[in-house]
DNA sequence: TTGAATCTACTACTTAAGTGGTAGTTTCTG
DNA sequence: CAGAAACTACCACTTAAGTAGTAGATTCAA
């Protein structure tokens, strides 16, 4: 018997997915959260065999609450579940320590099989995503997030800025500083993204949602 | 009794929807399509009292479906069930024909209470989008497609080239055109668009999806 | 405390962008 | 055919952006 923990924000698709579950004599569902600390809470306390986690849920991303549980030492098998086939969230989630990655949109028996495979440990996952997959094989970084690491606060904020088409003269208004200064931090941020414009920075911040990360 | 049709591309949330339903006794799922062509063939072919239909789906897009049902002379109350809160889908929507908007993440008793409610000919609508709603009467088109209309095509052509973050002299070489008459068309089309910069107009082009269309 | 990194600011340029005006060529429409 | 709309192109500017180098002030870690 393998005890199932399902974490997702849509009340509705918990309930199509834990009657579906049921029909199975093998699994069953011992508990439901709707966000990411409800999760993490029933997580230590029913201690199941598996957690069937969305991603993109309001508050805590699924992300980080992935992450929060592994780091607390919880050992359950975590397949996510969710309806993102984004390159990021995918390898996101097996650095955070996910056992599997289904899509939502896979049929119910590939759901229940997968579960199954799963609770033997071994690891599965949607075959929509080999090919992006096997692309992060090639190169181990998401070069994103290297390149920003690169970055200092102050040139984050300005890229941010660009993001949302401001000139140097209005950046220096809103942070303050003299308009020669923000070309210094938007030349060194042009260079370090190896971007030959402030258009294309502007573009490469909402590509990679510089903005919306506060 | 009313007999309800479902439309989603997630086979496991039609389900959930489906038991949920069906545990109502005047409630009834007549027919699910998991994608636009399915939904309006059965749509003609069961004549359901109402539809309940995902906006995000493959292929047809839940907008055009629901266009198209209406230009079929489908009558059945159509309900958009749908993650999306963006504006121009509830907009759009409403301008289809439809009857109703809830939002994915509702309870499962407001669901049911909304169709209900439709049953009886009433308009429903996720609390959530009551300021969206009033916002867009203010507005009454969308001043997107307005703007977009002005443009010449050649402007159109430079904008979507702005959006890939293209200096001038590029775009010259591109459409093989001096680079003062990319300047002529630039200068024109940040006048019609009420932008300050090329920066502004590349990310203006971004958002209002100009790259992709076509 | 010394060195590295960051933020600040300036000068001095060079290049790119943006503005305003004029004007020739098609193309299409009334 | 006359007029409008679009596309083209150039000149002459003004302003904005981007580059290079120097340098003072903090801050933080070795």
């Amino acid at each position: 018997m393998i005890s199932i923990l399902l974490v997702d924000d849509h009340p509705m698709l918990r309930q199509g997915v834990a009657q579906l579950i049921e029909l199975e004599e093998e699994l069953s569902v011992v508990g439901q959260a709707g966000d990411g600390l409800e999760a993490i809470k029933l997580a230590e306390l029913l201690d199941p065999d598996m957690i069937l986690l969305d991603l993109n849920m309001e508050g805590m991303g699924g992300l980080e609450t992935l992450a929060v549980m592994r780091s607390k030492g919880i050992t359950s098998s975590i397949l996510v579940f969710t309806v993102s086939d984004d390159h990021d969230d995918v390898i996101g989630s097996l650095r955070a320590g996910a056992d599997g990655y289904l899509l939502k949109d896979s049929e119910p028996e590939e759901l229940l099989a997968a579960i199954k495979r799963a609770g033997q440990g071994q690891q599965v996952f949607s075959p929509q995503l080999a090919q992006i997959m096997a692309q992060a094989l090639r190169k181990p970084a998401s070069q994103k997030v290297d390149l920003l690491a690169q970055l200092t606060p102050r040139e984050l904020e300005i890229l941010r800025l660009l993001g949302n088409g401001r000139a140097n003269k209005e950046i220096g208004r809103q942070l303050i500083i003299a308009e020669s200064t923000v070309k210094v931090h938007v030349k060194n941020l042009l260079k370090k993204l190896s971007l030959r414009s402030r258009l294309e920075a502007g573009l490469w911040a909402v590509e990679n949602n510089i903005l919306s990360e506060e």
